[in-house]
Parts: structure tokens; C-alpha cells; sequence
RNA sequence: GGAGGGAUGGCAGAGCGGACGAAUGCGACGGUCUUGAAAACCGUUGGGCCGGCAACGGUCCCGGGGGUUCGAAUCCCCCUCCCUCCGCCA
């Protein structure tokens, strides 16, 4: 959520921020006209409650001074205004309301240095890695979904007959590299981040806080008997972990890891990258997040692409890292880094993870604040985060990229330690 | 799910229609004393919104929402959460 009062004191960048996502500014010049309403008119409240208090209190004072037959003029003058009170402070109230739904459905302002652009097209890439399109070999040409069902280890057929399509099931040893996947990376990030075990089910608020709420309502599964929604990603849970908190400058910055299963709807893109487990419905996902201090952002920001991207190169997978354009940064996001790793076998570079620094636009919505160890007062949190590791795809890509000529998968070193139990005889792994 | 009891500042805990943003204790911070520390003593110690360069002023906040009243932490209604007992359950 913006900043009501950066909005007052400094509209024109709103306005330019805005822009630059190629957003529709009849929404900041509604919020703009709704403001100047609703301050002159609780103005006009507040005055009118402190002439109430005053009277109230003559009146208690003569009631005190067994004198309550002389206050019947005052109790009247003070009904009276009462009545006044009501009304402005009705629509005050209501005025506040459409403020707050407009401002939640606002995107986040982008970063100076995020480059401009209308979309994917305009991302830039920052590097790339372990690329060279020559070196494959036909036996890594082999899309996942067929080295799965080869070897036993990836059941989608199923995974449907139980759940419906863009839904996969894991099996034997398969199920087992899910598992050592996500013990790598929590056991990777517990030097700096608190290891979380969050609830997957969380209350709307929780949902809103993020951004996930209210502008992407079909994206998300939600438990309608119970109130409550399945979350798409930790970060959902993690962000609200300190919601409406008043943190001290000494303990920041937190940082936190979390293995949760995903759940997302995919509402808009049906057909689409729909085969295998490029795009699934449920997933396992390792998140790394972090809550600082405006100054401590830069840092958190390049420690996440940091940890991400080396897990992911310690994988031995080819990867390219992108800068988002402000055409293709997420709502909440205001400088986004993608991962995203090439899968030999489906020969499609897949987004792993999304390095996101959020400014204050979460913090704001979730009331993250802490107090400066100088300064007084109170200041709004920044919030980042991004995926230490997605199972699906770098399941995939480690599949396809890892195959050997006999066909199994050989797996990298970091990973053995967590798969011994699979790694004997002529198994699928090797 | 049933029956009771609760929710007040960082924490503990009073207040139960008027002078209450709220006693008191603890904690924290600053000071006096001390070579230093502890103890003792003195003082300070919430947040939101609006106006103001600021000092400051106004208003709101005692779990959330509504109501009664000239006036609500205090009375009434609804909701949420917590605790105890019973039932059920992994």
C-alpha cells in the first residue's frame, strides 16, 4: 500500500511511478480528491467532539456540585451537536473506506534503478551461467515428464485421476529428491535465517498483507466455509509473522526460512505451460525472507540473489539471472530479480525464483514497524524475499540436465548426503 | 461441540458512568552517589490521524464492531481470541 501522505506531499512522483508500470492514473486522482474530502471533513469532527467534551464536562462538574437541575440547557446544546458528530463522522468514515480500497489495489511504486519497460521483452539480463546450448547431449534432450514415467519417479497420470490436471505426484525415488531438495535448502540458510514451520491456511488479512488480497482474488484457493485461504507462497505467512508489531532497531534485520507446500490456482493461464511440472497447481517451495530497515534493503536484496542463485549453481544447472522491467515486476514489488534455470530436456528457461525487494508497500499493509535506536518515533519495515528453492522446476531441470546416457539421473554431490537410501544398486539415481 | 471465566500500556495488575490515556509494581532509559558496578534515591518512559517549520495544539485508541448517555475502560448487544471443565480426536 502507498503512502497516503506520500501521495499528499509528493503526487507528482506518485504520478510518474505509476506511469512507469504503464498504470491507469485515474485511480491516484480519485484517491487524491477522496483525501481532501475526508481531512476537511474530520477536521470539522474533531472540532465539534471537543466542544461535546467540553460541555460534557461543565455538566459533570455541576452534578458534582449537586447542581445536575442547571445542566438541562448544556445536555441539550450538547445532544444537539451530537447529532452533527454522527453525520460527519459517518461519512468520514465512509470516505476512509473507499480510500483504503482504492490505495489496496494500487501497485507498488518501482525502484529508480528498476528498468522501464512494457514486458518479459523488456527484462534485461543481468548474466548468464553454465549456458552453452551446444554442449547437450541427445540423451539430456528428454523432456522430465518422459524421465519420470521411465523411471518411476514421476506419476502425473495419476496425480490427475486424484486431483485433476496441473496436479503431479512424486513417487519412490522421485519423492525422496523432493524431500532432499528442500532439507538442502533450509539446512543451506539456517547459518543467518530462523528455520519456520508456518500454518498453510491463513485468514484473509493475513492474505491482504502481502498483496495477495484483494486484486488477485482468482489466483488464490480459498476455504470459503472456514474463512480461510490456502497460501500460495510462505512468504504469505512469514510477511505477517511480526504483523502489527513495534520491532527495536537492535533486532533487525530478521530473517527467516520456510518449507511449505504452494497453492495456486492459475486462473489466467489455462493451456499454457500446462504439461509435466512446469506449472502445477500445489508445490513444495523453500522461502527465504527478510524484514530490515530502509537502509539495510540493499543488502538483504543482493544476500537473497546471492544464497538463491548458488544453491542453484551448486546444482550444477545452467541459469540466467534477469533485472524485471516495471512492466513485468509484480504488484507489490519494486525491483525484482528472476532466476530462472534452462531445462535442456523441454528447452525452456523456467523462472525458479523471484528476488523481490517490496519497500514499505507490505510493511505498510501488514503494520510492520520498528522503533529507531537514534531517532524517535516509528518507522515502517521493508520487506524481501525470494524462492531459496522451488521444487518443480528445478526437479525438472535437474532431471533433464543430470541424465545420463543409460538413462538414469546422476545426482550432484550436495544432494547425495540426503539420498543415500536411493543411491545403491541400478536404481534411478546414480 | 456443551458449560463457565477472561481480554486494560513492554510485562504484571487496579479501576467497573464524570476530574482516566488510565493507579501501583516490574522492566527499560537518563541522572545523583561510586574508582567501577550493584543497591538506594530522583526523573523520564505508548501509539494512530489532522494542523503547524517547530514548540505545540486538536482528536482517537482499555480485544473488534454496534448501541444507551450530556458524558463509556466502566452499562447493553454481536463477533473474535484466550483459559478451565466435559465431549470428540492424531
Amino acid at each position: 500500500m502507498l503512502d497516503l501522505r506520500l501521495i499528499r506531499n509528493d503526487e507528482d512522483a506518485v504520478r510518474a511511478g505509476l506511469a512507469r508500470r504503464g498504470e491507469d492514473p485515474s485511480t491516484l486522482d480519485r484517491v487524491v480528491e477522496l483525501d481532501a474530502e475526508h481531512r476537511s471533513l474530520t477536521a470539522r469532527r474533531d472540532a465539534l467532539r471537543a466542544e461535546i467534551r467540553t460541555i460534557s464536562n461543565q455538566v459533570g462538574a455541576l452534578f458534582r456540585e449537586q447542581r445536575g437541575d442547571e445542566a438541562a440547557a448544556l445536555q441539550e446544546e450538547s445532544r444537539a451537536l451530537g447529532g452533527q458528530e454522527q453525520e460527519l463522522d459517518a461519512r468520514s468514515d465512509e470516505l476512509a473506506g473507499e480510500i483504503r480500497d482504492l490505495l489496496l489495489r494500487m501497485p507498488n511504486l518501482p525502484a529508480a534503478e528498476c528498468p522501464d519497460g512494457g514486458g518479459e521483452a523488456d527484462n534485461v539480463v543481468l548474466r548468464v551461467d553454465g549456458f552453452d546450448p551446444a554442449a547437450y547431449a541427445e540423451h539430456q534432450r528428454v523432456p522430465h515428464w518422459d524421465v519420470g514415467a521411465e523411471l518411476g519417479i514421476l506419476d502425473v497420470e495419476r496425480a490427475v485421476k486424484l486431483s485433476g490436471s496441473m496436479f503431479v505426484m512424486y513417487r519412490g525415488a522421485g519423492a525422496a529428491l523432493v524431500r532432499a531438495l528442500c532439507q538442502l535448502a533450509i539446512d543451506r540458510n539456517v547459518d543467518l535465517y530462523e528455520e519456520v514451520r508456518p500454518p498453510t491456511l491463513v485468514r484473509t488479512d493475513t492474505m491482504v498483507s502481502t498483496g495477495h488480497l484483494p486484486k488477485f482474488v482468482d489466483e488464490a484457493y480459498q476455504l470459503e466455509r472456514d474463512d480461510l485461504w490456502a497460501i500460495p507462497t510462505a512468504e504469505v505467512p512469514l510477511t505477517s509473522l511480526h504483523r502489527d508489531e513495534l520491532l527495536d532497531e537492535a533486532d533487525l534485520p530478521r530473517r527467516f526460512v520456510a518449507h511449505t507446500s504452494c497453492f495456486r490456482r492459475e486462473a489466467g493461464s489455462a493451456g499454457k505451460d500446462t504439461r509435466g511440472l512446469l506449472r502445477v497447481h500445489e508445490f513444495d517451495k523453500v522461502e527465504i525472507l527478510a524484514l530490515g530497515t530502509p537502509a539495510q534493503a540493499a543488502d538483504l536484496h543482493a544476500e537473497i540473489l546471492a544464497r538463491a542463485e548458488g544453491l542453484i549453481t551448486e546444482l550444477g544447472l545452467a541459469h540466467r539471472v534477469l533485472d524485471l522491467c516495471t512492466g513485468d515486476i509484480g504488484n507489490s514489488a519494486a525491483r525484482t530479480f528472476d532466476i530462472e534455470v534452462y531445462a535442456p530436456g523441454v528447452d525452456q528457461w523456467l523462472e525458479v525464483s523471484s528476488v523481490s525487494w517490496f519497500s514499505d508497500y507490505q510493511a505498510r499493509r501488514a503494520n510492520l514497524r520498528y522503533r529507531p535506536t537514534d531517532g524517535k518515533g516509528t518507522e515502517v519495515l521493508h520487506t524481501l524475499n525470494g524462492s531459496a528453492l522451488a521444487v518443480p522446476r528445478v526437479w525438472a531441470a535437474l532431471v533433464e540436465t543430470h541424465r545420463t546416457p543409460e538413462g538414469q539421473v546422476l545426482i550432484p554431490d550436495l544432494l547425495r548426503p540426503y539420498l543415500q537410501l536411493y543411491l545403491r544398486g541400478d536404481g534411478p539415481f546414480r
